[in-house]
DNA sequence: TCGCTATTTGGTGTAATGGCCATATAGCCA
DNA sequence: TGGCTATATGGCCATTACACCAAATAGCGA
């Protein structure tokens, strides 16, 4: 059966360049942190645990596909959240993981 | 600051890892293709207009991932989704995308 | 101004991704 | 069985992603 796609291609490479930004744990851990508050980058790089221009590079990533915004503030840069759709990703991530776990469970079994 | 992570590495990763299975434009376009019915991999393979056994990898990462199981009949693989939970994920990115729009268009004012 | 700190940017090596082609596998039917 | 169709797999190549190091940039305080 022929089927026919919703919506046009330019607008599916839109949305998979959001999800690639979602998709790294560095990034997870980071957009996990900002849920609260902002954070600056010596932070964000402690928490993460990876060089620091690794950390300001994913920060770029980040910021470009517009999951967060940055602010100076003297020396330092402060990260925070600029979308607050994140936690229908989250229970999506989470729903599936504990899905996967059931069914591993099950096969064990 | 220090920031604690709320959960372990190997978590993240885990998330991480299904958070890449949607992070391509061809595997977005299937899932949505899923989201009413099961659909054949030829019918996927006209969908997404790439070489059969691209589709066909594409399709092993989604199922790899957790997120679609396959069913034999006869020659075809018919696929179908195998979690409820992707409108959270879809709800997400368009509401990011909207809003990156909007702020592109205040820019430009 | 000088030096210190925070951050970004450029360079480079390496690994992962994704595309197609060719080939293997498997069911179905004459 | 032989041939046709549907799908998966292996190989190869080009591109991208990501890690670190080194260097550039910028604010701040002595």
């Amino acid at each position: 059966m022929k089927i026919r796609p919703r919506h046009s291609r330019p607008r599916y490479d839109a949305r998979a360049r959001i999800a690639k930004a979602l998709a790294h744990p560095s990034r997870l851990m980071i957009l996990e942190a900002l849920e609260d508050r902002e954070v600056c980058v010596c932070d964000l790089t402690d928490l993460v645990g990876a060089d620091q221009s690794t950390v300001s590079k994913h920060l770029a990533v980040l910021k470009q596909a517009g999951l967060v915004e940055d602010r100076k503030d003297g020396v330092m840069v402060f990260y925070k959240l600029k979308v607050c759709c994140l936690q229908g990703f989250w229970d999506c991530i989470e729903t599936v993981l504990s899905q996967n776990l059931k069914a591993q469970q099950a096969v064990l079994r």
